[in-house]
DNA sequence: TTGACATGAAACCAAAAGGTTTTATATAAT
DNA sequence: ATTATATAAAACCTTTTGGTTTCATGTCAA
């Protein structure tokens, strides 16, 4: 991991497991191992991902009896909002920005229609 | 580098070096050894961001007589701004938002008051 | 009090990231 | 024709990332 210097939100949003495990966390507070059931890796390695993601402040722990329940803090994404409002301009038309999305969309498959079953990142 | 994967957006944006390129471009296309000139790393080094944020579709190169010149795409933060709209629900109120906007504008020392002369990330 | 559970922390590892230097090639200018 | 400019590409290096395994610790439950 890092030495001195704290993951910034971009960083910590870079990775594909940090925005599933932000996902997870939207639906409600959640202990390490239950986080840790949803992927097919160590528990180990989501405490760290968990770190980071404390890092940049997205997501803050409380120890409660013997787990550790996790939050999610969205604040921080206020900066990455701000980052991107200052490329609005640079969109000459309305088109190009519904293009991509759905193109991105269908790479998924268009599933997040049943909301139930899926596991996928916020569309 | 990477070997096969391609960079998706979220890991393009992740290093400061290459969202400062982003914003050099947004100002009109360049070359790079002209985009080179606002850093204080190499040439070589500054052509593999390049690379990266090309990947990503952030940017695209066409070579103009013995230097190729980069221009800024935009389009893919489109998907960027859809998934931050995913989290729009969970701010309870607006000024926790603006608390964060605010404190990250003043580790800067709000120095995005001179258009001309800024230097730093759109703030 | 004895396990079982939930986490913390350390040591270790391979691969990727982010740089450098060197060498080669194409184009422009004199 | 020669030289200077602009880039490309390869080899190399160090640090960071993202993962593992192992061992220690605190807490709940029987």
């Amino acid at each position: 991991m890092s030495a001195a210097e704290k993951h910034d939100v971009f960083q910590a949003i870079a990775d594909p497991t940090r925005r599933k495990v932000l996902q997870l966390l939207a639906e409600g507070d959640l202990p390490i191992s239950e986080i840790t059931s949803h992927f097919s890796m160590s528990r180990t390695a989501i405490a760290k991902h968990l770190h980071i993601l404390s890092e940049a402040e997205l997501v803050s722990g409380r120890k409660v009896g013997r787990e550790k329940r996790f939050r999610l803090q969205p604040e921080p994404l206020a900066e990455l909002k701000q980052w991107l409002s200052f490329y609005d301009r640079f969109w000459d038309n309305k088109l190009s920005i519904l293009k991509h999305v759905i193109e991105k969309s269908g790479e998924n498959g268009l599933k997040v229609i049943d909301k139930e079953k899926d596991t996928n990142e916020p569309s």
